[in-house]
DNA sequence: AAATTATTTTAGGCAAGGCTAAAAACAAGC
DNA sequence: GCTTGTTTTTAGCCTTGCCTAAAATAATTT
């Protein structure tokens, strides 16, 4: 049966295999905040309901039904996370751990009820899109971090790839958010920070790091590639 | 620490002091369908948090942290149940299992935001009173059970004891919900059953069960005390 | 008051899911 | 091929909260 802490490995075992392939218990151990004598233990559990495919010392693998309830489970987290931000107007750097204590609520009716709510929202507040009822993983954007771009590009910030709240309260205290257009002024080599243009005229200049972590999509090519 | 089953306890214990002045061991065991020696282990639990004064064989208080834990988990269960109902649109019946597990969910915060975002109700959707953030059990209404009413008097649906989901199923199937205004037309001593006049003239006949669990208040008397 | 009945507590287990410490397996470097 | 270091597993323990069965206390009847 379902619970708590279940869902929870399986989201992230869903989440690290979209971003690094394969699933190591040590990706488990960092992702959870745990140890790896509760990860092995976990696994067996989740092995036995039939969720994963383990071989020791092999790493993990959803099977179907696993996959289906990671991504049930995303999908409750990321539109809790719209309602908290749209809704009771949260900001998006407040709202993850409250999500993730919502998505283990309702099922999948009141989850369907909840999207239709919210007039059916394609991605969370951070950007990241949201699975359909089908669990359909419906991200057809093409995006880059903001750290790739040249001078002259004009970018909106469409996603994070680090959504925790320090650096999300960072982008805050650079008046940075989801839906923002910016200009690529100046690059340069020696820390590889650029400097950006807001479209009220004024200037920042944002770290390799920041840069990094801001997922972009680049409008109607003013740049000079 | 608050956990789940805590924050159960003492909204038990909270419920069934109003209810019957007194909390027997019993009686939790009833509302929270569990087993006596399961009640008596919380008991101890919950005394050791300095949230309920117990002495052995002699029944359970709650202190005023107790108390403020158990009407704040009461308020966040009644809150998500207005917004199951107004904003996801379920019905009466529908609602409260979820609401079980919502209650859990979020602080003061959240729920202060959750109470602005539906417009501050006061009353749940099977009329029970929303505490305020402050505490207060706002019941300054004078509700009968329609079991009480005489022939002739206009009452107005404001609540219901009984709000578990066969009952309130059964009104529905009455076409009765919470605001109806209704005429009492007949009163049988026989079986102490009721014959009532709806709004658009129809008329039915309502079991004594029925209406002692129907919470009403009287209309402007055209009733023949 | 004594006996019966009902309620509450104690005693002892069980399952989930976490932990530490130690052993085993794998991966790399020499 | 051995040695060293990392990762994973095993073994064993802890806490929460539930349970059953039996003992203790209260309440009710006779």
């Amino acid at each position: 049966m379902q619970t708590i802490s279940r869902e929870d490995y399986l989201k992230a075992i869903l989440k690290i295999e979209e971003e690094a392939g394969s699933v190591s218990n040590q990706a488990l151990v960092e992702k959870l905040n745990t140890r790896p004598a509760s990860v092995t233990n976990m696994l067996h559990t989740l092995a036995a309901a039939g969720w994963v495919e383990h071989e020791a010392y092999k790493g993990v693998r959803l099977t179907d039904s696993g996959k289906e309830i990671a991504l049930s489970t995303l999908r409750k987290h990321r539109l809790w996370e719209v309602f908290l931000v749209d809704k009771l107007n949260f900001s998006w750097d407040e709202v993850h751990q409250w999500a993730e204590d919502l998505e283990h609520v309702g099922d999948e009716e009141l989850t369907n009820r909840l999207d239709a709510f919210l007039g059916h929202p394609a991605f969370d507040p951070h950007g990241d899109p949201i699975p359909t009822a089908q669990g359909q993983w419906s991200d057809g954007r093409n995006l880059i971090p903001a750290s790739k771009t040249v001078v002259g590009d004009r970018i909106q910030l469409k996603g994070v790839v680090d959504s925790g709240e320090s650096y999300l309260k960072h982008l805050d205290g650079l008046k940075i958010e989801l839906g923002l257009i910016l200009v690529v002024s100046k690059s340069l080599d020696f820390d590889e920070s650029k400097i950006l243009i807001w479209p009220d005229g004024s200037e920042a200049s944002l770290s390799k790091q920041t840069l990094q972590n801001m997922l972009v999509e680049k409008l109607s090519g003013k740049g000079k590639e």
